[in-house]
DNA sequence: TGTCGATGTATCGAGCCGATACATCGGCGC
DNA sequence: GCGCCGATGTATCGGCTCGATACATCGACA
């Protein structure tokens, strides 16, 4: 889940750790809380490990404003800049791209499928339906779990719990409806958001003439 | 979380793990996906330990039925009863007022505020309030935070992160709406639900009347 | 008789969170 | 100029939680 993330947002462009931290819980505002430090650090760590980002010793200033060697920060009161830029490695797009690909049932999960869905302007519009089919059915699971719980039980529970059982029933049916405008759109070719004040003119339009676009390699502006 | 949750179910009735799970699973529904056993094992354990729980030998057929031994599952191939029911104690009633009672700003998390809602049936209604406030705002926030999101950074997003932020909005504002609802019925001492197709006659009604009611002891039926 | 799904208890590795610590930088008041 | 403060930024630790897995029992159905 995270490293699709992490591995998403540095496709775009390099980053250091609060940045991303950042995008990250906007991304997911939707659906989970914020990511923690404790979560963020350690999988960069492992991501770093595994040879899919490495550390960008300079993005936007590359040292050329004069003659100063920017010592790194490592030790405490020694050494400089207290960023650490990381960026993509080639088997880091390639990793991206399978993560895009390959769809199973933890894509589902509210935070998993929130990501997934984020990045839809980067899959091949198959992957895209069959995301939405699958979250749809998790969710009309969910629905009816609450159906039946309210139908049986209803006289069982008091007033409080009943509301919230109905407030959860509503949630979940919206989402449904949500979920199954996304796939009409989808299957008719046509770009979500037709309500949005922004049109956005072209360029951010995704690619969604062609089905079944390789799913990889895609500048994003 | 857990702790307020198990609580609450045991104090309604002794059970076992795997009835507990259910109760919780249907109880979380619209915040959390399950508890997992994983989780909900250990936690018995340590409220155990901390003497809010003990092991209850026979809730229902009490080996009264005849000379049959019911072998249990202890060690395999030895001993007796395969079920493990749990009971408050003294000490854990205690801690389910305590814990009813005392708000703090973890309450107002997705899955906190679901149990202590559930709740709401057994606390007193100043507790009700400030928790349905606090949630508010913290609903509030997240609200902003999108909106923001939103308006800042619409051109930069393509369409599906766009959609994507727009239906969380949406959600949230709805969320806030509801909660909205529930204050103001709070204020003028009406009971929540008024659109349930159960109108629940009498018994299972919240003691709403009189405020500060001192939050424990209160028979299920 | 066999075996299949539901019931039921239990553990393990790994992931994730909240709290906490510490360093740097720009701006603001004085 | 100078100190303080909030935003930026990296990092770790203990403990909670999850998903996978294992194992046992029971009723049903072929």
């Amino acid at each position: 889940m995270l490293d699709l993330a992490v591995l998403g947002l540095l496709h775009e462009s390099p980053m250091h750790g609060y940045e991303l931290r950042k995008r990250l819980t906007t991304m997911l505002g939707p659906f989970r809380a914020a990511i923690s430090y404790g979560t963020l650090y350690p999988t960069l760590r492992r991501m770093q490990q595994a040879g899919w980002i490495t550390e960008d010793s300079d993005p936007a200033e590359p040292a050329a404003t004069g003659s100063a060697e920017r010592p790194l920060r490592r030790k405490p009161g020694f050494g400089k800049r207290s960023r650490i830029s990381y960026k993509l490695t080639a088997e880091g797009k390639e990793r991206f791209g399978d993560l895009l690909a390959q769809v199973g049932p933890e894509a589902y999960d509210d935070a998993a499928f929130g990501v997934h869905f984020a990045f839809f302007g980067r899959t091949d519009a198959a992957t895209r339906l069959r995301i939405l089919e699958g979250r749809r059915r998790r969710v009309e699971e969910r629905r009816e779990g609450l159906r039946d719980a309210l139908n049986r039980a209803a006289e069982r529970l008091d007033a409080y719990s009943l509301e919230l059982q109905r407030h959860g029933l509503e949630a979940a049916d919206r989402e449904v409806r949500w979920l199954e405008e996304l796939i009409v759109h989808e299957r008719t070719g046509q770009p979500p958001t037709v309500t949005t004040p922004h049109p956005s003119p072209g360029a951010a339009g995704p690619n969604n003439t062609g089905p079944d676009r390789p799913a990889g390699e895609r500048r994003p502006d």
